[in-house]
DNA sequence: GTATAGGACTTTTTT
DNA sequence: AGTCCTATAC
C-alpha cells in the first residue's frame, strides 16, 4: 500500500496526487500515434505499484481495451493487487465526472499474471500451430529434478568414477543455461566451477533430458519461457502475439533474465507501448539468471529510442531510515546512482541490536513485537525478514511458547510434502498419461509394486497408440492383483469424460486415503493437507487449470495456524527477504544481520554474489517506514554436521556495514536477566559432550 | 523385484 | 535433519 493513495485527495481527481514524474509516466505518450518505449526507474517506496496502477487506469480511460494490456508481473498476488488499484483509480475518476471510458469501473486484466503463467496460457492457444500437445501438463521443480535423476541414471552417470553432481544441481545448471542464454561452458565457469570437469557428461544428459520431456508432452518451468521466446522470434507468430496486445507492461525488470527480456522484444521489437518499471538496486534474483544488465540496457534494447524515468521521491519511509539504507547501498560497485528523499522525518534511528546468542535473538525480538503492538502497531504491521527460511527457527518456537500467531512466507512449501505430490501426482497422471513422473509416482503406492513394475507399466503405456487400454490391460505381480484393481477403476473413472471437477479429487481422496494411513504413522496431521489440498481444488474451473495454477503458483504462505479464518487475526509475519519484495510494514526485524547469513556463507565466492547480497539487504531494510531494527547475534548455530553435532560459529556485524556508518544506526547491547545470572561461561567442548551424553542414553 | 537398513554427504534464495 | 545411494533380507 503506497503511500501515494494515503495522502488526502483535494479533489476527485485520482492523478492530482502523482507527482511530477510519476505523472510522466502515467502520461506518457497518451494520445501520441506510437507509444515510445519507456524504463521507469523506481527506488524503493517510490510508489512504483501505484504509478503502474495508474497508467492502467489512464490507458483505459484513454480507450485501450483491457483486453490488448498485457501485464507482467512477479507473482500473482501482484497482478491481482494492480487489477483493484486500477479499478480503484477508475472508480474514482467516474465520481469525479472524468469518465469517457463508458460505464465500467471493476477492471479486470485478463492478460495479467507472471511470465510462467501467461506463458502457459499462450502455449496452450498456439500448441496446434508449434507442434504441441495441447494436453501438456507442467512439471514443478520437484518432478524437474526427479525427471533429471531419472535420465541421470538411466544413462549411466551414477556409476562414475568420482561422483557426478546431484540431479538438483544438474537442473539448476540446466535452468541457468537455458534462462541466461549463455553457453554451457560459461555457465560452468562462472557458477559451477566444481562441475567444470563433467561438461561433456552434462550435455548428453541436458539432450536426453529434453528428449524425455518432449515424449512425455511435459514441460517445466524454463520451458514454458523458451517456447515463448522461440514463437516471439518467429518471423510469423511473433508480430502476430505481439499484434494482441497494444501495451505491454513489465512490473520488477531488475528481476527479469535475458529469455525474459527476448520474449519483449521479440514481441515488441520497436519497443512499441512496451513500459517496464523497477529498480537494479533492488535486484536479487541472479541466482536464478536475472540480470541487472536488462534495466541497465534497457533504453538500448529496441530500435527505437526508449524514454527515462527516475523516481526518487520515498513515500515509504522516515528519513533515518533511508540515510541508513543509502549510505548501505552506496558501497555498491555499479548501479543506476539515485538517492532516495523523502519529507517524512523522524528522530528514531534505525536500531542496531548486539545479542549473544540466537535464543536471545528470539526474546529481544518477541520482547520488541510485543512493546510495539501495546504503543499500538497492529501484528500484521509489522514483520520479521531473514536471509533463508531455517533462521527463524528458534523465533518460531519462541512465537508459539509466547503465543503470538504468526504467517510464514518462503522456504517450505506444501507442494514438497510427499502426500501432496502423491494427490496431485494422480491427478496428473489422469491428466496426462504419458507422463512418467507422474505414473512413476502413482504406480509405486501400490503395495508390491516397486520400480521395476512401474517402469514396465510406463513402458506398456508409452508405446501402446492408445493410453488407457495399456493400462486397462497390464497385469502386475499377483500379490498387488486386488490394489491394482481398485487403482485401475479409479483411473477409469477419472478418464471418464463428463466428469465434473472438483469430483476428481473426491474419488481420488478416497483411493488414496487408506494408502496413506498405511504408509505414514502421523496420518492425521497429512490427511488435513489432502483436505487443504481438496479445498484449494474447489476455486478452479477444471482440472487442467488447477494443476497448471497450482504449479505455477504455489500457496506461499505456510504456518501451524494457517486457515481461512485467519484473515481477521491479528498476526506477525515472517519472510524470507526474497519474499518480501515489494511489500512494507511499520515495524521491521531483520535477523542475523552478520556475516555468513548477510552475505550468506555460500554467496561469497565471486564479487557479483557479494553484492547481490548487499542489495538483499537493502530490500530488507527499505521495507521498514517507522521502526527497523537489525538484530545481530554475537554466535549462531549450525544444525548440519552430524558427526561433529551442532556446532556454533562467532560471527561479526555483516560487512555490508562498515564502522563509518554506524552513526545512522542506534547502536545498543541487550542481555537478558536470564543471560547474565544463569549462563555462566562455558567451555563449548563440554557442552557438546553433555549432549551426546544424552542423545546416547536413547540408542 | 520389493522393502528396509545403514552409510555418506549436504550447504540458500524461487517461477 | 534429511536426502541419496548401496547392500542385504525377504
Amino acid at each position: 500500500m503506497s503511500a501515494v493513495l494515503d495522502q488526502p485527495a483535494t479533489t476527485d481527481d485520482p492523478f492530482a496526487s502523482l507527482n511530477a514524474e510519476q505523472r510522466a509516466a502515467v502520461e506518457h505518450d497518451i494520445g501520441a500515434a506510437v507509444v515510445r518505449p519507456l524504463l521507469v526507474v523506481a527506488g524503493a517506496g517510490s510508489g512504483k505499484t501505484s504509478t503502474l496502477a495508474h497508467r492502467v487506469a489512464r490507458l483505459i480511460q484513454a480507450g485501450t481495451d483491457p483486453q490488448r494490456i498485457l501485464l507482467l508481473t512477479f507473482s500473482r498476488r501482484a497482478a491481482g493487487e494492480m487489477g483493484q488499484r486500477a479499478s480503484g483509480v477508475l472508480q474514482r475518476l467516474l465520481r469525479g465526472g472524468g469518465g469517457g471510458y463508458g460505464a465500467q469501473t471493476q477492471v479486470t486484466l485478463p492478460w495479467s499474471g507472471t511470465f510462467h503463467a501467461i506463458g502457459a496460457r499462450l502455449l496452450r492457444e498456439y500448441a496446434g500451430r508449434i507442434g504441441l500437445d495441447e494436453s501438456f501438463t507442467i512439471h514443478d521443480r520437484g518432478d524437474s529434478e526427479d525427471l533429471m535423476g531419472l535420465v541421470r541414471h538411466e544413462i549411466g552417470l551414477t556409476q562414475t568414477e568420482k561422483r557426478f553432481p546431484l540431479k538438483g544441481t544438474c537442473l539448476s545448471i540446466y535452468s541457468r543455461v537455458v534462462n541466461s542464454r549463455e553457453p554451457l561452458e560459461a555457465v560452468l565457469q562462472s557458477t559451477f566451477p566444481w562441475c567444470s570437469e563433467w561438461e561433456g557428461q552434462l550435455k548428453t544428459l541436458f539432450g536426453a533430458y529434453v528428449d524425455a520431456k518432449q515424449e512425455q508432452n511435459v514441460l517445466d518451468y524454463d520451458d514454458l519461457l523458451l517456447f515463448w521466446s522461440e514463437m516471439a522470434g518467429d518471423p510469423e507468430l511473433g508480430p502476430e502475439i505481439g499484434a494482441r496486445f497494444d501495451h505491454v507492461l513489465v512490473d520488477e525488470y531488475q528481476d527479469t533474465n535475458r529469455l525474459q527480456a527476448s520474449i519483449i522484444s521479440g514481441m515488441k521489437p520497436g519497443g512499441e507501448g512496451v513500459m517496464v518499471v523497477g529498480d537494479d538496486a533492488q535486484s536479487i534474483y541472479a541466482f536464478r539468471g536475472a540480470t541487472v544488465r536488462n534495466i541497465l540496457d534497457f533504453p538500448k534494447g529496441f530500435s527505437r529510442p526508449a524514454e527515462v524515468i527516475t523516481l526518487e521521491r520515498n513515500y515509504r519511509s522516515t528519513q533515518p531510515i533511508l540515510d541508513a539504507s543509502n549510505a548501505m547501498i552506496a558501497g555498491a560497485l555499479e548501479r543506476h546512482a539515485k538517492t532516495l528523499w523523502t519529507d517524512k522525518a523522524s528522530s528514531i534511528k534505525p536500531q542496531l541490536v548486539l545479542i549473544p546468542d540466537e535464543a536471545e535473538q528470539a526474546r529481544w525480538v518477541c520482547n520488541r513485537i510485543l512493546e510495539h503492538r501495546e504503543a499500538g502497531i497492529a501484528l500484521t504491521a509489522q514483520a520479521v525478514l531473514f536471509r533463508a527460511a531455517s533462521h527463524s527457527a528458534a523465533l518460531e518456537l519462541e512465537l508459539m511458547r509466547r503465543n503470538i500467531p504468526f504467517v510464514k512466507f518462503g522456504g517450505l512449501k506444501f507442494l514438497e510434502a510427499a502426500h501432496i505430490k502423491d494427490v496431485l501426482a494422480t491427478l496428473r497422471f489422469a491428466q496426462n498419461p504419458n507422463g512418467r513422473m507422474a505414473g512413476f509416482r502413482v504406480a509405486q503406492l501400490i503395495p508390491g509394486i516397486g520400480p521395476a513394475t512401474a517402469t514396465r507399466l510406463l513402458d506398456a503405456v508409452g508405446e501402446a497408440a492408445d493410453p488407457l487400454s495399456a493400462i486397462e490391460a497390464f497385469v502386475p505381480p499377483a500379490k498387488s492383483a486386488a490394489d491394482w484393481e481398485a487403482f485401475r477403476a479409479l483411473y477409469r473413472r477419472l478418464r471418464t469424460p463428463g466428469l465434473r471437477w472438483p469430483a476428481d479429487i473426491e474419488l481420488v481422496k478416497a483411493w488414496y486415503l487408506p494408502h496413506l494411513e498405511r504408509m505414514h504413522d502421523d496420518f492425521h496431521v497429512r490427511a488435513a493437507d489432502v483436505e487443504q489440498l481438496a479445498a484449494l481444488a474447489g476455486g478452479h474451473a477444471t482440472r487442467e487449470s488447477f494443476l497448471a495454477e497450482i504449479t505455477l503458483d504455489p500457496p506461499e504462505a505456510t504456518s501451524d495456524r494457517a486457515g481461512p479464518p485467519l484473515l481477521d487475526e491479528d498476526y506477525l509475519i515472517l519472510s524470507t527477504i526474497h519474499s518480501s519484495k515489494g511489500q512494507e510494514w511499520k515495524s521491521v526485524h531483520v535477523l542475523n544481520v552478520v556475516d555468513g547469513c548477510i552475505p550468506s556463507d555460500m554467496s561469497t565466492g565471486n564479487q557479483d554474489d557479494i553484492e547481490e547480497e548487499r542489495r538483499l539487504l537493502y530490500v530488507a531494510m527499505t521495507r521498514a517506514r517507522e521502526h527497523l531494527q537489525l538484530v545481530v547475534p554475537n554466535r549462531f548455530f549450525i544444525k548440519q554436521q552430524a558427526q561433529m553435532g551442532d556446532r556454533h560459529v562467532y560471527a561479526a556485524r555483516t560487512r555490508f556495514i562498515t564502522p563509518a556508518m554506524l552513526k545512522h544506526f542506534d547502536e545498543h547491547t541487550w542481555l537478558s536477566a536470564d543471560t547474565q545470572q544463569v549462563r555462566k561461561p562455558v567451555p563449548e567442548t563440554v557442552r557438546m559432550m553433555v549432549r551426546d551424553r544424552a542423545r546416547s542414553v536413547w540408542k
